[in-house]
RNA sequence: UGUCCCAUGGUGUAAUUGGCAACACGUCUGAUUUUGGUUCAGAAGAGUUCAGGUUCGAGCCCUGAUGGGACAACCA
């Protein structure tokens, strides 16, 4: 390599900001300086409709979507629809959604269906070259026949019929001659192979049921095996990407591939890669489908679900899904994100975006016994120290005002930054108070009331700034404070990996307390034009949303997304 | 008692054709702060599962072991 060579690459890997690249990028990057596919870079996205998109997907979708963005190539979005029993248009629809509010366009929209045809011609040249036959078995049969990973299987007896016979029974299957399971067409390859996919696995079974988009054209259907690297071609994908468990599947992904193409033709490649996990959630559609479906949770997108649609609900933003993919990678090693991994990518994007407002979970009436009653001052805040474009707003300072409980004491420890008998704090915006006494209630035996004095001077508008104290509280102005019924999210699961026990059911995991609801809170008014999904900083609290239901229920409702890093209550 | 895949701080991912193990999260200090947030400065934490081999030199190559995972649906 000459020094302008060598200059050129370190200038264009500091251009890069030193960007890991991932093994499939170095596999592309191979491809790419070897001229392989002609410099093209062709990904898809290839769902099964059969459920809502999660987090785990959200991986998948950024890795193909990203790959094509980065290479300039293209991202088609594929339904893999070969199985009408459990298939429907509602996931399609959602799908379709999800994709689109991360952020990704798909070059083309197409679904295995739309092969049924040309899969069928060549399921036909199959049996016409014998790679394929019809096997009158039942389903047990040719289970008890496939023998087992150490031991060889044994041959269909009906492994020999001619090309021309299993060419008439294909056609007879096709035309509805026969009942769900009586027949089967299978590729005619190997029953002792070492892996179990390739003895002779199922190409095409019976299904006398409608399919949401081919309706009852077809009463066979193929099987993922055989269609899916077959579309795969058709769309001329170059990098055909999937999770390790399809590791086994490749040799026949390539098998039948080499069936349908010409020597030297340009095939996809399959790769796999490591599935997400994440700590304390479950992952797999099949679990995610039965919390819905037993109400343990409200549905696909309640705020506790780690689908895509119900980490929208909770507040995530679709770039801090897309950076979170980003921080984690792939690689070919199973794995377990800490879910405080997510959480960070969350706060970092809110920090940034979300307007700070005031709001107080559990109210505690403070007196400020010498401000006058009836006078309301204006107070200015500015909306987002992060962000100066989004200006300020007013809100409005009482006599009396909410804090929160937790910010008084009446006893406090020696760090306690907040309130207590005798004690300063500023109340953020406005004025210094300080706490002169309090009142219990008898009946509870809690604190009811405090009251405080206010130093006139201290008001932060007027730029009186000479005096200090160690506390800052938010606070709501007790007449012009808004209702609001707050949702708190606490992780679904208490164990960390609840499909981690073999002897014991997911469900038994679920986290009693994953939601609160607090009807009492308090918020500031400003906040009252918000639209559901809107980002909002509670000061000194966390994250939040104004939830869907608040149009329903002509409510203010919102969802706390995360709580802010408390440094505080560790030391505790 | 088969085939295939994987193995780097607590977690996740890096480390160009072998050349002093890096980054992020998390943790802990300190500073700043009208958010116990943010920001800033710093620290601790792995010698790359183990044992051999090749090499001047191995996290990268080879052999073997150990540990983990995948595979026996007419699911995808």
């Amino acid at each position: 390599m000459s020094d302008s060579n060598e200059r050129n690459a370190a200038a264009n890997g500091a251009a890069d900001e030193k960007v890991k690249t991932n093994f499939i990028e170095a596999k592309i990057n191979k491809e790419l300086a070897e001229g392989k596919y002609n410099g093209r870079v062709h990904t898809r996205f290839p769902p099964e409709p059969n459920g809502y998109l999660h987090i785990g997907h959200a991986k998948s979708i950024c890795l193909n979507f990203g790959l094509a963005q980065k290479y300039k190539g293209k991202c088609n979005l594929r339904f893999d629809d070969t199985n009408p029993s459990k298939e429907e248009t509602e996931y399609v629809d959602s799908i379709r959604n999800d994709v689109q509010w991360l952020g990704f366009k798909w070059d083309n929209e197409f679904f295995a269906s739309d092969y049924f045809d040309q899969l069928y011609a060549w399921a036909e040249k199959l049996i016409i070259d014998g790679k394929a036959y019809v096997d009158d078995q039942t389903a047990e049969e040719i289970a008890s026949q496939k023998g087992t990973p150490t031991k060889a299987g044994e041959f269909s007896p009906y492994r020999d019929r001619t090309a021309e016979e299993n060419l008439k029974l294909f056609r007879e299957m096709k035309e509805g001659a026969y009942k769900d399971g009586e027949k089967v067409l299978r590729a005619k390859i190997d029953m002792a192979s070492s892996n179990m996919h390739m003895r002779d696995p199922i190409m095409y079974r019976i299904m006398h049921k409608p399919h949401h988009r081919t309706g009852d054209k077809w009463c066979i259907y193929p099987m993922y095996d055989y269609a899916h690297g077959e579309s795969d071609f058709i769309e001329g994908i170059t990098n055909s990407l999937c999770t390790l468990e399809f590791e086994v599947h490749r040799p026949l992904y390539n098998w039948f591939l080499d069936q349908i193409a010409e020597d030297g033709t340009e095939r996809p490649e399959q790769t796999e890669f490591a599935r997400l996990n994440l700590s304390y959630t479950v992952m797999s559609k099949r679990k995610l489908l039965q919390l819905v479906k037993e109400n343990y949770v409200n549905h696909w997108d309640d705020p506790r679900m780690p689908t895509i649609t119900g980490m929208r609900r909770r507040g995530f933003t679709a770039a801090s899904l897309r950076n979170f993919a980003e921080t984690i990678g792939v690689a070919k090693r199973d794995n377990v994100i800490d879910v405080a991994l997510l959480e960070h990518s969350v706060r970092e994007d809110l920090n940034k975006i979300a307007p700070r407002y005031f709001a107080v979970l559990n109210p505690l009436k403070v007196i400020i016994t010498n401000y006058p009653e009836n006078q309301t001052e204006e107070m200015e805040l500015i909306n987002n120290p992060e962000d100066e474009t989004q200006g300020s707003r007013k809100v409005p300072f009482t006599r009396e005002v909410f804090i929160e409980k937790d910010d008084f004491m009446i006893d406090p420890p020696r760090k306690f930054f907040r309130l207590g008998p005798g004690r300063e704090v500023r109340l953020k915006g406005a004025y210094i108070v300080k706490c002169e006494d309090y009142k219990i209630n008898e009946a509870t035996g809690e604190v009811e009331e405090v009251y405080c004095t206010y130093d006139p001077e201290t008001q932060s508008n007027t730029g009186q700034g000479s005096r200090k104290v160690k506390g800052t509280l938010h606070w709501v102005s007790c007449e012009h404070g808004l209702d609001a019924e707050v949702r708190i999210y606490d992780r679904l699961f208490m164990d960390e990996d609840p499909d981690g026990h073999p002897d014991k059911d997911f469900k038994e995991f679920l986290n009693p307390d994953s939601l609160q609801i607090n009807t009492q809170a308090k918020v500031e008014p400003a906040i009252q034009n918000a639209k559901p999904f809107d980002h909002f900083q509670f000061q000194r609290i966390g994250y939040f949303n104004l939830d869907l239901d608040t149009v329903k229920e002509k409510r203010l409702i919102f969802n706390r997304t995360v709580p802010l890093r408390d440094s505080w209550s560790k030391k505790k």
